[in-house]
DNA sequence: TTGAAAGCGCTAACAC
DNA sequence: GTGTTAGCGCTTTCAA
């Protein structure tokens, strides 16, 4: 079966291309008869434009690539559904990519992603280096980063400001008198953590103290849970913050294997929710950021710069501490 | 700045174009030496072929269509990793499409599809109806379905026989004595409740009984759980089998609730496994379905059908029961 | 072994 | 209002 072109169309119309391209594309100089015509051969040819072809005359390909660390669907799902939700609405495609730490780095989707032509690119990259971008942006394409203040020409970011979330919280228990507040690292997403450090150094500088508690997950270790449940044993603290809901879950079941009481003995905060946070007992306290919007926002930012030829920004999404039973 | 093209690179090196396709295609009739100029020219211009000319010219895209739930991410998460693992070996992009159950149908996504001119679609949705599939069929464009049997002309499917997986567990129970077993409704995995329903109804009846106890979750409650809070006050199981290990979760918080003790009083399997499981306590006993395999499968049977023309096939995948806390 | 040229399906001047 | 035609960047006969 032989797909059915423009050419037939026209044809069955009794009409040159030109015509039928104007109806496919909405133009208003076509006469309504004429415009009945062709819509009617169209529908009777089931035809359906080719928006390769179309890609190639204009130049544009009405679609952006979406590049994800693999393997974090649980925490990029919700930013993903509001991303796909936005470009449904503006009609843009979006091409999956999703890299592995050590294995396939940005650059390596690089090349595919120049390939494809897409009109923009969006990343989900934690701690995208400075090489990285730049061979990136040498390209001149539009790019959106989500999760990192990074700005240029042409390039936008959408984030969440995760290092003042971290001093207020960490500011709020120090002013408390609870000085023995660690952050546990996530591999998984180190440029949030970076931020989190930041946060609690500059709020224990504030109070003429130094931060120290930073619990780097020896390598030996597979989860944080393996990790911690050895390491509660003989250290105690009044607050431990983890980046995922996941982690302080790891932490509150080490904490009950050491006979650690959640929260009288030690409270547990996180920064990124999942909809796990609301099926699990207890539940953690978190800043519950944005995810979706996170996503959203970030597809309606890289449209502007793409059809309003609007310049790169960074914006600034907000988050909202909810207490729930792992704080006092 | 103008994006440099096989024109360009054509007379950077001083041979036509078609010297220049051959090279990048890695024809072989082309002499070492100038195959090596055309490279040269390639690097110096930073040249990278056009895949939507590409596309027009060879009427293929090399990519493919990947369509499922909106909101699916955590357990659809590991079947897209394995997706793009193999979709990134056999060099296809993947275009990443949702569907939001009474939104944004299937159908809504197809028009979108056929003009993207993917060169097939790979589908995890719930419950495909005869309309969906030959909307989509008629376009003769290859496609795998992933979670349910169905095959035929140039359409595959990967699936893990969850009747079967539920047959025997039920049975297993009966013949100990144990007939109090429910299974409950997954409004978000209609066809696979639909399968473990046919094993529990089949095991029951190889028992002389009538499985009745499929818990339909009345719309008036937004989560399984709000549901079963209520509803273990005055009902009690010696078996609930769920299908995602979310919803096992939501089962053992109301039974803590109603004083039942997991799994003394009432035991819970589920069906899928996702990574929280392992986070949960206790631990939901599960099928261990493969998403990943069911994920890297699918691809491999579509470039298989693509590259190598061949025809629709139904492959099963095998689980195993894994026994874990919430189980005797 | 290489080049010339037609064609992939569509858009956008430019004519009429 | 509508048609003609020259691209868009590439592949692939067909000749040379």
């Amino acid at each position: 079966m032989k797909r059915v072109t423009i050419y037939d169309v026209a044809r069955e119309a009794n009409v040159s291309l030109a015509t039928v391209s104007r109806v496919i594309n909405g133009s208003d100089v076509v006469k309504g008869n004429t415009k009945n015509k062709v819509q009617d051969a169209i529908n009777r040819l089931g035809y359906k434009p080719n928006a390769i072809a179309q890609g190639l005359a204009l130049q544009k390909t009405t679609s952006i690539a979406l590049v994800i660390p693999e393997a974090s669907f649980t925490y990029t799902g919700q930013i993903i559904n509001g991303l796909l939700d936005v470009a449904k609405i503006d009609k843009y495609n979006v091409m999956l990519h999703t890299t592995t730490e050590g294995i396939n780095e940005i650059s390596d989707s690089i090349e595919t992603i120049i390939k494809s032509r897409v009109d923009g690119v969006i990343i989900y990259n934690d701690r995208l280096t400075e090489a990285e971008m730049s061979e990136l942006t040498k390209y001149h394409i539009p790019i959106v980063i989500v999760g990192n203040k990074i700005s240029g020409n042409k390039v936008s970011s959408v984030f969440v400001d995760i290092e003042k979330a971290v001093y207020e919280l960490v500011d709020r228990y120090l002013n408390d008198g609870k000085k023995e507040i660690a952050i546990i690292q996530d591999r998984k997403n180190n440029s949030s953590v970076d931020s989190m450090i930041k946060g609690a150094t500059r709020a224990y500088a504030d109070h003429g103290l130094v931060f120290e508690n930073f619990l780097e997950i020896p390598a030996k270790f597979r989860t944080s849970y393996d990790f911690l449940s050895d390491y509660l044993a003989d250290h105690k603290f009044d607050l431990v913050i983890a980046n995922r809901d996941s982690q302080a879950l790891a932490i509150i079941n080490a904490a009950k294997e050491n006979n650690i009481s959640i929260p009288d003995d030690m409270e547990v905060v996180c920064i990124i929710d999942t909809k796990y946070n609301s099926m699990v007992r207890p539940q953690v306290s978190s800043f519950a950021i944005p995810s979706y919007d996170l996503g959203s926002v970030s597809m309606r930012v890289m449209t502007k710069m793409l059809e309003h030829d609007e310049e790169g920004k960074a914006i600034e999404l907000s988050y909202l501490f909810t207490p729930r039973k792992s704080t006092k």
